[in-house]
RNA sequence: CGGGGUGUAGCGUAGCCCGGUAUCGCGCUUGGUUUGGGACCAAGAGAUCGUCAGUUCGAAUCUGGCCACCCCGACCA
């Protein structure tokens, strides 16, 4: 029919890729390695967007908007953070096309509009926002500044994956200032939290919190948090990042305040963002080979009703008892489509919102017109049930946390079924190879070992976890003694 | 940037080796019958075969250049 998807186990990358695009979330541009978001996957960014948007909020953040440009000399201010990204700056030079008097019809670059100085497609923001701190901090009264922005991002990348990674890619980044080391720890603490609670109270996906290895810290910060998810074909991915900056970016920029001594000091900072690729942990955290499989609380759509019909008459007392079944819904707060499309059949519309992942569908049809019932059949286990209409506006709340919850038990399920503790660099292989998944194994803490790891086994150091308890062992790969295990995986 | 591959209707494709302007499926349009798990029948519309040049009476097909995209690798807060 057109709308069959790769299984996941005959190739878990096409399935992806033909669930992205059947399920209509998103297409390949005609801009390279840029996607178009479509109606119905932006609208799961908004929700995901409303649900942080308010835990900034909440504590205490303010939103506001910088430049998408930032010029050459800025940006290089911070030596390690401009090294680090470098090379996937997308830079304009001029800023004027002409006609061109070899090819009709055609433009050129105007060789006379070069800029004097270029400017980067921000990569990342911290470069334009802490030359504006600059003029906005004097004194301790004027910390902490906390801001978030939402903002597009350019990163010329060599290979491209719809969501998962973008040349162009949709995010939030947070940037604060603080009068303290303390404060700017607590606010990096801090806002890993609220990342770890969105992903697993509203994503349902379980995630491990943990600081990165020097090798993989964000360029220009002293330290990386990090939350890491597990995908179901056993590879991680980096779900978000919190950075303490240390005064890396105030001294790059100059930027002092004067203490309540009266003492001129370097501010504090951080930065945390999360991107789209979210969307493609969703999808990877949880959908089957039938399609999508939303967490009630990011569902564009929550309950979709199927009317089943034969004339115009039966459609018409159907949406009678739909109607009401609706509003009762909406009164608390939930979204309800009602798929009166005459052009389809029953069977089309199931297969439809199932691939579109909405968490429970309603049929009625005459059947239950005579006995006051519905079929209520929910996502994630494809279960059916009949209700009494008259239970439906108590029932079906009920039963979206209930797949809320289920989607989040069984991701942790397979997420701990997926971890697993290893003692030597063989057994460390071995399981990489036939199991996947998290890999616990003691490290020496050196860079040479994180990057012979990698070298020979395509596994990184996702994260040394901030609950790791104290253990005395050996490095598995150099043999030289460790205190605690670090979390290892091949990743996306 | 190295290695491999592909470009034919909105999408997926056959045809290419062995030159004669194009196959099939999905989708789309119209009419009818259908409607509790992706309907059926009938009739239609839709393609300068990626692009530029060459060979030829004649090129989707052969030759060369160019472009784009995909896969593997390198790279990837």
């Amino acid at each position: 029919m057109g709308k069959e998807i790769t299984s996941r186990s005959e190739d878990y990358s096409q399935w992806y890729i033909d669930l992205v695009k059947k399920a209509d979330l998103a297409e390949n541009s005609d801009v390279r390695g840029c996607m178009v978001i479509k109606p119905y996957g932006y609208s799961i960014w908004e929700k995901m967007q409303q649900a942080l948007d308010k835990m900034f909020k909440d504590t205490g953040h303010v939103n506001a908007y910088f430049p998408l440009f930032v010029p050459k000399s800025m940006f290089e201010a911070e030596e390690k953070n401009a090294e680090g990204f470098a090379k996937e700056c997308a830079i304009v030079t001029h800023y004027r096309l002409k006609n061109d008097p070899n090819n009709k019809g055609k433009l050129m670059v105007d060789p006379a509009a070069k800029l004097e100085e270029e400017l980067v497609v921000r990569p990342t923001s911290e470069a334009i926002i802490w030359s504006t701190y600059k003029k906005w901090i004097q004194s301790y009264r004027d910390l902490p500044l906390l801001i978030n922005q939402w903002a597009n991002v350019v990163r010329w990348e060599m290979r491209t994956r719809l969501f998962l990674r973008t040349a162009e890619f949709l995010w939030q980044e947070g940037h604060t200032a603080h009068a303290t080391a303390y404060e700017a720890i607590k606010e990096t603490e801090q806002m890993l939290d609220v990342y770890a609670e969105f992903a697993e109270s509203f994503m349902a996906m379980p995630v491990i919190k943990g600081k990165k290895s020097e090798g993989e810290r964000f360029p220009g910060a002293i330290d990386t948090y990090c939350i890491e998810g597990m995908m179901q074909d056993g590879k991680a991915l980096q779900a978000g990042t919190s950075h303490f900056l240390g005064q890396n970016f105030a001294k790059a920029f100059n930027v002092q305040f004067t203490n309540k001594e009266g003492k001129m000091e370097m501010v504090w900072g951080t930065s945390w963002g999360v991107s789209t690729r979210l969307i493609g942990a969703l999808i990877m955290a949880h959908s089957d080979d039938d399609g999508l499989v939303l967490p009630p609380k990011l569902a564009p759509i929550h309950v979709v009703i199927v009317p089943i019909f034969k004339n115009e008459a039966e459609l018409l007392k159907i949406t009678e008892q739909a109607d009401i079944l609706a509003k009762a819904l909406r009164a608390q707060g939930y979204a309800v489509k009602f798929d009166n499309r005459e052009t389809h059949k029953p069977g089309f519309k199931f297969a439809e919102w199932e691939l579109k992942g909405v968490p429970v569908r309603i049929a009625i049809g005459p059947r239950d017109l005579e006995s006051k019932t519905v079929e209520v059949a929910r996502r994630d286990t494809k279960e059916k049930q009949i209700m009494k209409m008259e239970a439906v506006a108590t029932e079906i709340p009920a039963l979206l946390n209930s797949i809320q919850d289920n989607i989040y038990q069984k991701a942790l399920k397979f997420r701990n079924e997926k971890t697993t503790q290893v003692n030597s660099y063989d057994e460390f292989k071995k399981v990489l190879d036939e199991k996947g998944g998290f890999v616990e194994a003691h490290w020496d803490g050196t860079i040479e070992t994180e990057v012979a790891i990698k070298e020979e086994t395509k596994a990184t150091i996702r994260c040394i976890p901030l609950d790791a308890k104290k253990e005395v062992g050996v490095c598995i790969y150099s043999g030289k003694p460790s205190f605690r295990r670090v979390m290892f995986a091949r990743a996306y």
